[in-house]
RNA sequence: GCCCUCGUAGCUCAGGGGUAGAGCACUCCAUUGGUAAUGGAGAGGUCGACAGUUCGAAUCUGUCCGAGGGCACCA
């Protein structure tokens, strides 16, 4: 006797063990049909394994909204394409297909590439196979037995997987038609379960285990859904993401450039340059009312300082060098070991800490060609950096008032969701194990006191110290890391940093190394796509165009720009021989916030029409009051 | 760095072994038009770079550079 107690309560009773299948159909044929898996314990079943025992069971429909039902047919997905591989190139052999963020992947190895011919192949072939509706059996098998088979079938990977999972792993294989394949499960009861709402979408290469000596495979990425519609809302909103890339968007809005003689280094051009100042002066303003002091320091500096501070043993590939007169110098990759330079001047005393120290520091780092992505990857970029050189004791104030600032910043730029990670001593590192302790509970008890929430990431830490990274999320659900404060014990003893204690003795200060927008760079990029180039007044580049609609209206455009310019609006006229649809149409379109429109009527009242970008219609305004309200809604946050 | 794809006019792209095409932008002419494209004419390219195959290469092959998508990397 097996008795099942489903979610409402109630208890089905048999006679003999039971499966998920049985239970449904218990209950009912509509459920029998919509069933796909079965929960037993908490834990994800096959629909037709025997459950033996009594347990808390709940049938897994496509009404379930959670991850469960999405991943059992990503998976499910996965499998598809890898027995339509098989079906196409016998000779393919099969690795890992798990199920992902809005997808699945699998990963093959084959002498022949991929074309995106092979990739539709694939596709159409996966819809045959769903609707044959192929049943699923599971089936546990001796690690011998499992391993013979698929040495026998040439799937050499398969069993190299297979002889590395643990002595106790049960082996669990899943048949679907022809096809075996080693799989934990659970999976759906047949192929026709999947339904058509999937799509595979690109190759990509792909190192074997994820290790860079391994071979290369061939990923094939697909997006799989409950429905036609979840699919197509999927496809829309890349296709939405992509409308706000930051490099289509920089290009239409002429706001950068790259070109190959400077790979991964931006062009700036005139608008893209005025966005790039207003969020250096924003952020210039925020540490100087936050109690920075503001240096710059060299960008070529010799490797003796670099051999000094470690980075020449633990950074050199990265490091971009130039040779000159017998002497080795580095462009800078960070400011730190220059920061402790100026610390070093003069005499510190205790009273002189904190000592908050910014640049905007202007570092380049070799990246590999391969991770290069428009403005957020790059090899030249400028850090909103600083090194709050401190006491011990002091790092619990200072990471509090660090991490309001950090919040406060990205709540002026509509970013409220921030997850903070807390990464503490890696295996290779610098200082004692006391050091450690007491600096990972410093920064620890400082983030907690602050009254923030973080997640631990265990072992990723800097080498001279814990860090706490900060990740935000953007208008589209993407996550970026930005913010960094990492406590380091180790920099300023090796370059000599000290200041006199109370004790009238020498002490080391401790350094903080922190950025809030992290490279000023990836930051444009990110607010650039966050707001979809449509920029707040304060951000954008260019505020107003001016335009006149006859000639006779010339002079007054003229007269108001001059005038919107010296009470400190950015914005440029429009005189040009055009009709005024077509310039409301090109400056709605590059994204101007202000059309300022002026023809006879406005000549003669003195007044202005203002037609906000995204509105329809127009208002009719005193051109002081237009401008007094323009000021005000340009204005920097927090000033 | 590795795998796949791509590189044609300022931009978006078509074409493809016999020395190049569209739309928009640009220049000129006409037009002074009230809130998302006025009409006409003209000019514009060493087809990413370098080799090779060929009577002939933008087209085929190779190498390199760059870009896009992934993987690896991101102290």
């Amino acid at each position: 006797m097996v008795a099942l107690t489903l979610p409402d309560g109630s208890v089905r009773e048999f006679d003999g063990a039971a499966s998920g299948a049985d239970l449904a159909a218990d209950i009912g044929p509509g459920l029998a049909k919509a069933a796909l898996a079965v929960r037993v314990d908490g834990n994800l079943w096959d629909l037709h394994r025997p459950i033996e025992t009594d347990a808390a069971v709940a049938i897994v429909t496509l009404k379930d909204d959670d991850e469960t039902v999405l991943n059992l047919l990503r998976h499910d997905a996965a499998h598809i394409l890898a027995e339509a591989a098989k079906e196409l190139w016998p000779d393919i052999q099969v690795t890992i297909g798990p199920s992902i963020e809005n997808g699945f992947y699998y990963d093959f190895s084959r002498a022949e590439p991929f074309t995106p011919d092979d990739l539709d192949a694939m596709e159409k072939r996966m819809h045959e196979i769903v609707n044959r509706d192929e049943k699923l059996e599971r089936d546990v098998w001796e690690r011998s037995k499992a391993i013979d088979y698929f040495k026998g079938i040439g799937e050499h990977y398969k069993a190299e997987l297979i002889s590395d999972l643990p002595g106790d792993e049960v082996i669990t294989v899943y048949t679907q038609g022809d096809f075996t394949d080693l799989c934990l499960g659970p999976h759906l009861p047949s192929t026709k379960k999947l339904g058509h709402a999937f799509k595979l979408m690109k190759l990509a290469g792909a190192y074997w285990r994820g290790k860079s000596d391994n071979e290369m495979l061939q990923r094939v990425y697909g997006t799989a859904w409950r429905s036609e519609k979840e699919l197509n809302a999927y496809l829309l909103r890349i296709e939405e993401a992509e409308k706000r890339d930051h490099r289509k968007l920089g290009k239409e809005m002429d706001l950068f450039h790259f070109q190959e003689e400077a790979a991964g280094m931006a062009f700036w051009h005139p608008k893209g340059w005025t966005l790039y100042r207003s969020l250096e002066n924003y952020m210039r303003l925020r540490l100087d009312t936050a109690g920075y002091v503001e240096i710059k320091t060299p960008q070529l500096v010799d490797r003796m300082l670099w051999e000094a501070s470690g980075h020449w043993e633990k950074y050199r590939e990265h490091m971009y060098i130039s040779e000159f007169e017998d002497r080795v110098y580095a462009l800078k990759p960070m400011n730190c070991p220059c920061h402790v330079q100026v610390f070093r001047q003069g005499l510190k005393s205790y009273r002189d800490l904190p000592l908050r120290m910014a640049e905007f520091g202007s570092c380049h780092r070799y990246e590999p060609s391969g991770a290069l992505h428009g403005l957020m990857r790059v090899r030249g970029f400028v850090q909103d950096d600083a090194h709050i050189f401190c006491r011990e004791d002091q790092i619990a104030s200072e990471t509090k008032d660090f991490c309001d600032l950090l919040m406060s910043v990205y709540k002026d730029f509509g970013f409220t969701d921030v997850a903070i990670k807390f990464s503490d001593r890696p295996e290779v590192r610098a200082g004692t194990d006391e050091v450690w302790d007491q600096a990972e509970s410093a920064l620890k008890d400082a983030v907690i006191a602050a009254g923030y929430e973080f997640e631990l990431n265990p072992g990723d830490g800097a080498f001279y110290g814990p860090k706490l990274d900060f990740v935000l999320t953007d208008a589209i659900g993407r996550e970026w890391q930005c913010g960094t404060l990492q406590a380091d014990f180790v920099l300023p003893e090796r370059l000599g940093a000290s200041y006199i204690g109370e004790d009238s003795q020498k002490h080391t200060p401790v350094m903080l190394h922190r950025a809030i927008l992290g490279s000023l760079e990836r930051f444009t990029g990110i607010l650039i796509e966050e707001y979809a180039g449509k920029f707040p007044l304060w951000l954008a580049p260019q505020q107003f165009v001016v335009c006149a609609i006859v000639s006779d209206a010339d002079d007054f455009a003229l007269e108001v720009q001059a005038k919107m310019k010296a009470a400190g609006l950015r914005g440029d006229v429009d005189l040009r021989n055009e009709k005024i649809n077509l310039k409301v149409r090109e400056h709605s379109l590059a994204k101007v916030p202000v059309i300022v429109a002026v023809g006879r009527q406005e000549v003669e009242s003195g007044k202005v029409a203002v037609r906000r970008l995204g509105e329809k219609g127009q208002q009719i305004l005193d051109l002081d009051d237009a401008i007094a309200s323009l000021v005000e809604e340009s204005r920097i946050p927090g000033t």
